[in-house]
RNA sequence: UGUGGUAUGGUGUAAUUGGCAACACAACAGAUUCUGGUCCUGUUAUUCAAGGUUCGAGUCCUUGUACCACAACCA
């Protein structure tokens, strides 16, 4: 019981990002101030990576007396949807964490607008009207350099009243661009003229029709944290080359508002490295696909990794988080194991789950020394880990639901559940016995599948009388008594990709057959086991007052937890997993 | 001879900054158990390579090697 020295450790572990976050309010640095921002594009819903970003950002404002802001990133109208803001909102609560200010990238267009037109002014921005190809074209490679647009040095009147031209609705979309004037044989593709503003003459969400011409990421997102008084700018690894941008654009902001671009007074991106686990596909693009192509049921699809999938699923916010802890921030681009994030919940859950009986595949044990009319009630806990969960009853008769699984008809050597000539103890109840003799404790039908279990019930072996410590070789089996459960549809989970790494895989498939995408390159690596839907098993009548998203143990099998669409005349449970189960892989 | 980044047991992460390589998960074995769960005990297994500096190197230096990111009018 002694945790003490593990919980130490756990103190000193602290990651690179949170050692900066120490020393930068050690040092003063931005007034001693934190401040962060938690910024997700609008255009899908938020999955277990964003959680690891919400966790860092929220967490360590929280931790260190700062705050955080929920900025959503709303620049391009194309792919944004309203319909995800709430959901975005609700994910984020969900996991525990509260937001100091809501903005919106889209708060700044008339700053970013005011800006660009001054940069227009000092010649480091551009209109350039070719096509996409030939500005691609034109980019070079990694290895090579760029070329020089025809348009970079046309007179700066004549890019002022362009850039007017881009945003009036009369240009058509795609025709020009505004780009900053950079150099195009920059070893960092970014640095080659990127470009700031394209017209997309599509109305926005929140600003309506007043813009026709949209800022991009790189322009607007360092801007955005500068205009917030964000302090550390946390993101993932992949933007470690826009990172030199993001500073440029700070650094012309601040020049013309007359600050030192050196001064405390700026934010800092930092970088770590993104969540991937095992068996599990993150980015939102092809999760799109999973969900448009019918391959699970939705965006909250208990088999989506996404933050509504986890919920429904029967994940706690407190094991995702704990799993986030265990796994780290560094600058490695690490594959983590599903069992990492499984052994988070089972921790969890294990001391949040309430206890109850389930009998998945059931075969009838008739109790033959009992009167038929026998009734008994007991009075179980809900929790043995946890004695404040209370208790709740249940019925005892001598018909009973036991697992098939847990009856075999010849025992093999370590089998120690029920079998003929067998003991085994009934949970909280009595002590069972079969005969040795088959014929006499099995029934079966024509085709020779068993239909009864007959045993009978050894006196005085029931909890708390006087027989009850008799020592017997059987374990403990769970059951339910026909007369008083009820049935149950249960889906039974698992995971949606057969290989370990499925973004490598699909990739390497797609080059190896020509190049084909989509749900076309997935469909070879897709599990089509991952959803078993089991609708004739029985549960405790106690569970008709359940509740959704109450976290279960069904005893022996599984961690399970109601359905959003449960309701007592058609309960559905979700398993969120499996017991460890040492049993199974042995035999 | 593009730029930037990263290498520690099977996986992920530490190592008081040059001083006994450890923690968690996984695997295996055992003990306890009215859940083959939990709790508990133990076992296996680690510094990318080769040189160098040093009393001493995961950490510093040199030379290699492998892997990742960057060429959207996406974020």
């Amino acid at each position: 019981m002694n945790t003490e020295p593990k919980e130490d450790v756990k103190l000193e572990s602290v990651s690179f990002v949170e050692e900066q976050v120490r020393k930068d309010l050690a040092e003063g640095k931005n007034g001693g101030r934190l401040q962060t921002r938690f910024p997700p594009e609008p255009n899908g819903y938020l999955h277990i990576g964003h959680a690891k970003a919400i966790a860092i950002d929220f967490g360590l404002a929280k931790k260190y007396g700062g705050e955080c802001n929920l900025r959503l990133d709303d620049t391009n109208p194309q792919k944004e949807d309203g319909e995800y803001v709430d959901a975005i909102k609700r994910d984020i609560e969900w996991l525990g964490f509260k937001w100091a200010h809501l903005y919106h990238a889209s708060d700044y267009f008339q700053q970013l607008w005011d800006l660009a037109v001054e940069l227009i002014k000092q010649g480091k921005a551009y209109v350039d009207e070719q096509t996409s190809e030939e500005i691609a074209a034109q980019k070079g490679t990694p290895t090579q350099p760029g070329q020089n647009s025809p348009y970079r040095d046309r007179p700066i009147e004549e890019n002022l009243r362009l850039f007017e031209e881009m945003n009036s609705g009369r240009v058509e979309r795609g025709r020009m661009v505004l780009r900053a004037k950079i150099d195009m044989a920059s070893p960092n593709m970014h640095f080659r003229d990127p470009i700031m503003y394209r017209v997309l003459n599509m109305p926005h969400d929140r600003t309506g029709s007043k813009w026709n011409a949209y800022p991009m990421y790189d322009y607007t997102h360092g801007q955005s944290d500068y205009f917030e008084g964000v302090t550390h700018s946390w993101c993932t690894l992949e933007f470690v080359s826009h990172r030199p941008l993001y500073d440029l654009f700070i650094d012309w902001l601040k020049e013309t508002k007359g600050e030192l671009p050196l001064d405390d007074n700026r934010p800092r991106q930092t970088e770590f490295n993104k969540l991937n686990l095992t068996h599990t596909l993150m980015s939102k693009r092809n999760l799109l696909i999973l969900t448009q192509e019918g391959v699970v049921n939705g965006w909250d699809d208990p088999r989506m990794p996404t933050i509504c999938g986890l919920r429904r699923r029967g994940y706690s916010p407190q094991s995702i988080l704990n799993f986030i802890d265990k796994i780290g921030y560094t600058t490695f681009d690490a594959l983590n194991e599903m069992a990492l994030l499984e052994s988070s919940v089972r921790d969890d859950l294990n001391k949040r789950a309430q206890r109850v009986s389930a009998v998945l595949n059931p075969v009838k044990l008739v109790l033959t020394n009992l009167p038929e009319d026998t009734l008994e009630v007991y009075t179980v806990q809900n929790n043995p880990e946890n004695e404040a969960d209370g208790t709740h009853d249940i019925e005892f008769s001598r018909e009973l639901w036991i697992e098939r699984d847990d009856f075999m008809e010849v025992a093999e050597k370590k089998f120690m559940r029920l079998a003929p000539g067998k003991e085994v103890r009934l949970k909280n109840s009595y002590i069972i016995r079969c005969s040795e003799n088959p014929e006499e404790c099995i029934v079966k039908d024509n085709d020779g599948n068993i239909v009864e279990i007959h045993a009978e019930v050894i006196p005085e072996t029931k909890t708390g009388q006087a027989n009850c410590n008799m020592k017997i070789k059987g374990k403990t089996i769970h059951w339910l008594s026909c007369r008083h459960c009820v049935p149950a549809e249960v889906r039974n989970y698992d995971r949606l990709w057969l290989v370990e790494n499925p973004r490598d895989e699909i990739k390497k498939y797609s080059d190896e057959h020509d190049g084909v995408r989509g749900i076309e390159a997935m469909r070879p690596f897709l599990n089509p086991d991952s959803l078993e839907v089991n609708t004739h098993a029985y549960v405790e009548k106690w569970l008709l007052t359940c509740k959704p998203l109450d976290y279960l143990q069904f005893q022996r099998i599984g961690y399970y937890n109601v359905d959003p669409d449960s309701t007592p005349e058609h309960l559905v449970f979700n398993r969120t997993v499996g017991l460890k189960d040492n049993w199974t892989k042995k035999s």
